[in-house]
RNA sequence: GGUCCGGUGGCAGAGUGGUGAUGCAGCGGACUGCAAAUCCGCGAAUGUGGGUUCGAUUCCCGCCCGGACCUCCA
């Protein structure tokens, strides 16, 4: 059995995968917030993620991975009061637009993408727990969770409760008893979305919402719970702080797997910069799985510097492996023990692609084994799923090429190189790249 | 201010207590009418000052630099 490792932020240090039973993992992941079309930055959880579940079901028979998706929240409701659209409206276009976007990236769905608001129920259950055990406490509508109940509160992110509130930056609302209590539930006014509940008509506030969901699809104790690292705190804190003094006794999560930032060209994605790309904007300029690639380059937890260059860099490494791949037909292959390895120490993508590199040079040489071996490979990692000819010349219409290229050889023969060149340059400035080898002439798109 | 993470060749980016992957770029060569692709070869790096050690890029401390987080941003 191949040993997988992962960096735990619950411990800080790689640690050996055990799930709790084997013959069936369990992860959550944090999906998104449905107020808007999802920018690059979004992209990289979902990548990354979508590679740790396909290394998983590799390795394990069975794996339930469980994304959620957040439909209820203040940014959609401004978006709504900003708008005029109806907020079911928003969220269901955004949430369609996001499978469409990621899905176009390779990422395979989960397989259960539950929703904030059907899980109303289970988060009022857990909110009367934590009432009952004495970790929560209703007051003007609200419920807030009690951090001084919770011992531990801070362990997982490192903080201690005074530098919280020392750093708090908001005006701590009278109804709270200790300035570093958060709100599991709050009042909504007839124009927002609200449940009946106990305390009135109300909405869930953020947090709950992941403990509710984990807990319905995966129970009280899960193998692994990712998310970006940016979620850490409060998020994920406050998610660990729910769950245990709701369960006592339970594990919630046990590894906990966070994906680092992403930066593009440099800086934090930001609007005012100017480097603010949705993953349908990146989309429009370079193919899905160059940008797939890009977004697996570095290691899920170093900051990714995303760029054109990056992007560029990542096809160009493409278009190597799909010309070993085309050039030596590959044979049916197992995943290959140095590309496993790689993703099996705590996901190194940038060493399985060193790997590839290499298998890459013996399809070159003719070797159909590593062909079929780079392939496998590509395939656990959500690439290479084209044909090398759709690749390099799928798309529109080709006579016009096909007719400049025999145009060309005539010009050739008759040694009218310069009428030949000119040919070649045309195609080159239409973005056709000619290559000629002892079979003939073949193009591809540049 | 607090907490955390990181600084590796021109660029991207792994790894390691004992000759520092991989890719791109560059240089030389083969092939080609010339290119492209492919192949062969070459040069090129561990922020800084200490400590531990036979030996440190790796472990520890200081410094400098960069980044993230600090109550609802993946």
């Amino acid at each position: 059995m191949t040993v997988l490792f992962l960096h735990n932020t619950l411990t800080r240090r790689r640690e050996v995968f055990v799930p709790l039973d084997p013959r069936h993992v369990r992860v959550y992941v944090c999906g998104p917030t449905v107020y808007d079309l999802a920018h690059i930055g979004n992209a990289r959880p979902a990548v990354v993620f979508d590679v740790l579940v396909r290394l998983l079901r590799r390795l394990y028979p069975r794996v339930t991975y469980v994304r959620n998706i957040t439909d209820v929240d203040d940014k959609i409701n401004a978006r709504a009061a900003a708008t005029g659209e109806p907020i079911a409206a928003i969220t269901a276009r955004t949430a369609a637009d996001y499978h469409a976007d990621i899905a176009a990236l390779g990422v395979l769905p989960p397989d259960v993408e539950p929703r904030a608001t059907q899980h109303i129920a289970e988060i009022i259950t857990i909110i009367e727990r934590l009432i009952a055990s004495g970790h929560a406490y209703a007051a003007q509508g609200h419920v807030l969770f009690s951090v001084p109940s919770y011992p531990a509160y801070g362990q997982f992110s490192g903080r201690s409760p005074d530098e919280l509130l020392a750093g708090a930056r908001v005006d701590v609302a009278p109804y709270k008893r200790d300035a570093g209590d958060f709100v599991l539930w709050k009042p909504s006014p007839p124009d927002l979305p609200g449940w009946d509940s106990p305390w009135g008509r109300g909405r869930p506030g953020w947090h709950i919402e992941c403990s509710a969901m984990s807990w319905k699809h995966l129970g009280e104790s899960f193998d692994i719970h990712g998310g970006g690292a940016d979620l850490i705190f409060p998020h994920h804190e406050n998610e660990i702080a729910q769950s245990l003094s709701a369960f006592p006794g339970s594990r919630f999560a046990r590894y906990w797997v966070h994906n680092e930032m992403l930066n593009v060209d440099g800086a934090k994605l930001s609007k005012s910069l100017g480097n603010f790309f949705t993953i349908r904007d990146v989309l429009a300029k370079a193919p899905a799985e160059a940008i797939r690639m890009a977004l697996l380059r570095a290691h899920y937890r170093s900051v990714l510097d995303y760029s054109d260059a990056a992007v560029a860099a990542s096809r160009a490494d493409l278009d190597r492996f799909y010309r070993a791949v085309e050039r030596t037909s590959p044979v049916e292959a197992e995943i290959p023990a140095a590309v496993l390895d790689a993703l099996c120490d705590d996901l190194n993508t940038p060493a399985a692609f060193a790997a590839m590199h290499t298998l890459a040079d013996r399809a070159m040489a003719g070797d159909a084994g590593a062909s079929g071996g780079l392939l496998a490979a590509g395939k656990l990692l959500g690439l290479l799923g084209s044909a090398p000819e759709a690749w390099f010349r799928g798309g529109e219409d080709a006579g016009w090429i096909e007719a400049a290229i025999a145009e060309r050889l005539a010009a050739r023969k008759a040694r009218d190189f310069a009428r030949a060149d000119a040919i070649r340059a045309d195609l080159a400035s239409k973005g056709v790249a000619l290559e000629d080898g002892p079979a003939g002439t073949t193009w591809r798109r540049a």
